[in-house]
RNA sequence: GGCCAGGUAGCUCAGUUGGUAGAGCAGCGGACUGAAAAUCCGCGUGUCGGUGGUUCGAUUCCGCCCCUGGCCA
């Protein structure tokens, strides 16, 4: 095998589509390893709700950003810039092929289009921003980030608490509007994109939506079959973890810690968390309409691994 | 069998002093720059249980019937 066309294959789709196990098909053909895109496979201690690869499969391939934050901890796309370029990098070196497998599209876009250098997020600042909201709602947050990003706050809505609190804190750490910052990065280069045509972008879509719907309801009730209720138990039972940490408000989380609180019964939060799961897989659809340059396949169709495979393939040599 | 309460969107319900109806959830579409499995924006999808009557007009009023739940037998 000569030199790849492309420096790197990205597999992401939609959740419960059968990515991580279309990679390990790829892997079997193809010295490779994996790069997990995906936002909540990086927290330790959460394994069987994230559908996280076992150790078994981990052991036999390389599998790179999966357990590598506490669940009391916060991850972010910008981290992620960094070291999902980081372990491209290190793969290549070891004369294999980088595979990016999962389905967080602002963790891939972030990759794709880089990130303008900007403060990272300040817990304290954060905080106090919310006791602000409190007060006064985020309406008047909004009109207080128009007075001084207009930009910004032309394209965030008035109650998108998460964007103004993110406006307001670049504007008060960088001490300049979050768009004049986003402007100048791009027009200096200087968002640490990964060039266009360096990663062949595939997706896989499933074309019968009740079919995914199907899946995700399977899915759910095997995980707790496996245990996840007893997963979350035990990391509330830890006692640093609040229901409002990015990681604790991961699908099927959220719900089970509701639960567990007795907030709903034992079906509520069954339907919730199946529910919380078909909309996350919506969302992905729709950013993935969007996203340019993607080839998609039907996730569920019979010969989608080898399709992919070839696909691949056709690129390796 | 009698009495009572119900039967309205996929679900839980509101409502119409008679002019064919609207919330939440679900669903569908969209946005997305360090929390993104997050956060937010838009869209109502309906034999108003059936049937007959009164009426210009009935989902609404009246009769009968069907179904569900409760109480009494």
């Amino acid at each position: 095998m000569s030199a790849a066309r492309v420096r790197a294959i990205c597999l992401t789709g939609p959740t419960a589509t059968g990515k991580t196990d279309l990679a390990l098909e790829l892997a079997r053909s193809i010295p490779l390893e994996i790069v997990s895109v995906d936002s909540a496979m990086v927290y330790r201690g959460m394994d069987i709700g994230t559908a996280k690869p076992s150790p078994e499969v981990r052991a036999a391939v390389p599998h790179h950003l999966i357990d590598i934050v506490d669940a009391a901890d916060t991850y972010s796309a910008g981290r992620f810039l960094a070291d999902a370029r980081a372990a491209i990098d290190a793969i290549e070196a070891r004369g294999r092929l980088p595979l990016l497998v999962g389905g967080t599209l602002l963790y891939l876009r972030a990759l794709r289009r880089g990130l303008a250098p900007l403060p990272e997020a300040d817990p304290e600042l954060r905080a106090e921003i919310d006791r602000e909201a409190e007060l006064h709602g985020w309406p008047a947050l909004h009109a207080r980030l128009a007075a001084v990003d207009p930009e910004a706050a032309a394209r965030i809505a008035p109650n998108d608490r998460q964007r103004i609190q993110r406006a307001l804190e670049v504007y008060m750490r960088a001490g300049k509007p979050l768009s004049v910052l986003q402007r100048e990065a791009a027009a200096a280069d200087a968002t640490g994109s990964v060039p266009d045509g360096d990663i062949l972008m595939l997706a896989v879509v499933p074309s019968d939506r009740a079919r995914l719907a199907a899946r995700i309801e399977r899915r759910f009730d095997a995980m707790v079959e496996a245990g996840l209720v007893g997963e979350v138990e035990s990391l509330m039972a830890r006692g640093d973890l609040a229901a409002d940490m990015p990681s604790m408000r991961a699908v099927g989380y959220r719900q089970i810690w509701a639960y567990l609180e007795r907030r709903y019964d034992w079906p509520v939060a069954r339907q919730k968390a199946i529910a919380a799961t078909r909309q996350l897989a919506k969302r992905q659809m729709t950013w993935l309409r969007s996203e340019p340059g993607v080839e998609t396949f039907d996730a569920f169709s019979p010969g989608v691994a080898e399709k992919l495979l070839e696909r691949v393939g056709s690129e390796c040599r």
